[in-house]
DNA sequence: ATAAAAAGTTAGGTTAAACAAACAAATATC
DNA sequence: GATATTTGTTTGTTTAACCTAACTTTTTAT
C-alpha cells in the first residue's frame, strides 16, 4: 500500500480537500473535489487513483470516497499546518482573511516541522505572555500603519503594563 | 521579452541562484548553477534559454551569464522575501539556521505582497517596541522549552520594563 | 599549437499534473 | 421502468521540469 510516503503538494491538496468535504457532505465526491480545487473532474479521477493506490483513501470506480485512517492522520496534519499558518498571518499580521487562507494554502506544503513546532508555540506565547497578548497586537496594527513609534506613549504605555499581570 | 510575466518557483530558482553566484563570482556559470539547485548541467540549459526568452537574463550559448535589469530587479525581489522570511524563522521563531534557509527557500514562492510586507512591518516592530526586543525573545525560547508561562516570573519582568525606555 | 580535460549544449526520454472530449455508469424524472 | 440528466471515467494530448548520454565548444596544460 504505502508505495510513496512523500505527497506531492498537489496530493496534499487532494487529501485536504476531501477532508474537509468528508466534515461537511460525510462523503467526498469527484465533482466537488474538482470544484473545490478548480480543475476539471478527469484529473481528479487520475489523482484518486494514485491516492488508492498509497492506500490514503478508500477508492474504487463510481463509489464514494473517504479517506483510510492513514490518509486522515496525513489530512489533519496538513490541516493543522493550514490552520496554524492562517491564524499567523490573519490574527497577528493581520493579513485579511482570504488572503490569509490562501497563503496558507500554499505555505502549508513548504514549512518544515521544526518551523511549524516554533510557531505555533509562537502563537501561544504572544497569546500567553503578559508584554503581548490582544493589546500589543493593536500597537503592531497602528504602527503597520505609521512605520514608526512614538517614545512619549511608549512610555505610558510601559506604566500601564504592571496591571495586566492582574489580570490573568 | 517579456513573454509572461508568471515565474514558475522553479525559475524563480534559477533567478536567485543567478544573483547569488553573480554577487560572489562577478558571473554565473552553467556548472555552478547547476550544483547550487542539485541540478544535472543539462537542465540548467533549458532553463535559461526560457529565461533569455523572457529578457530576464543575457543568454547566448557558451557565454556567461547575466541578469537583465529587470531580471535583477526580480532577483532582488525573490531574495527579500527569502531574507525576510528567513530572518523570522531564524532570529524570531529561533529555527536553526540550515532549516530557517531552506524553509525559506520554499515559503519565498508561496507568500503573497500583502503578508510579506506585514511580516517586514512585524519583525520591526519586535524590534522596536521597548514591550518587545531581544529579552522578550529570551522569554520565548524559554518558553519555547518549558510550554508554559511563570506568573511569579511575569511579575517581576513586567516591573523591570519601564527602565527599557530609557535604553533607547 | 595541439591534445586532453572541463564545461556547455543537444537530443531523446520520463514523470507528474493538468486538459478536452468521448464514453460509461448512476441517479432522477416522468 | 424507460429515458434524460448528472456524475464519473477513460483515452489521448500537452506542458514543465527534470534525466541520461552523446556531442560540441572552450579552456587548460604540455
Amino acid at each position: 500500500m504505502k508505495t510513496n510516503l512523500e505527497l506531492s503538494e498537489s496530493l496534499e491538496n487532494y487529501l485536504e480537500t476531501i477532508l474537509d468535504l468528508e466534515k461537511t457532505s460525510k462523503v467526498a465526491r469527484t465533482k466537488d473535489i474538482a470544484a473545490k480545487l478548480a480543475i476539471k473532474p478527469g484529473s481528479v479521477t487520475g489523482a484518486l487513483k494514485v491516492l488508492g493506490e498509497k492506500g490514503l483513501i478508500n477508492y474504487s470506480p463510481y463509489a464514494f470516497i473517504t479517506l483510510t485512517p492513514e490518509g486522515k492522520r496525513i489530512a489533519l496534519d496538513i490541516n493543522h499546518r493550514h490552520r496554524t499558518l492562517k491564524y499567523f498571518l490573519h490574527e497577528i499580521l493581520q493579513v485579511d482573511v482570504a488572503t490569509a487562507d490562501a497563503t496558507a494554502c500554499r505555505m502549508e506544503h513548504a514549512i518544515d516541522p521544526e518551523s511549524l513546532k516554533k510557531l505555533i508555540c509562537f502563537v501561544d506565547f504572544v497569546r500567553e505572555c503578559p508584554r503581548t497578548g490582544a493589546d500589543w497586537l493593536d500597537h503592531f496594527s497602528k504602527y503597520c500603519r505609521s512605520e514608526q513609534v512614538n517614545r512619549e506613549k511608549c512610555s505610558s504605555c510601559l506604566k500601564k503594563l504592571p496591571a495586566k499581570i492582574e489580570e490573568k
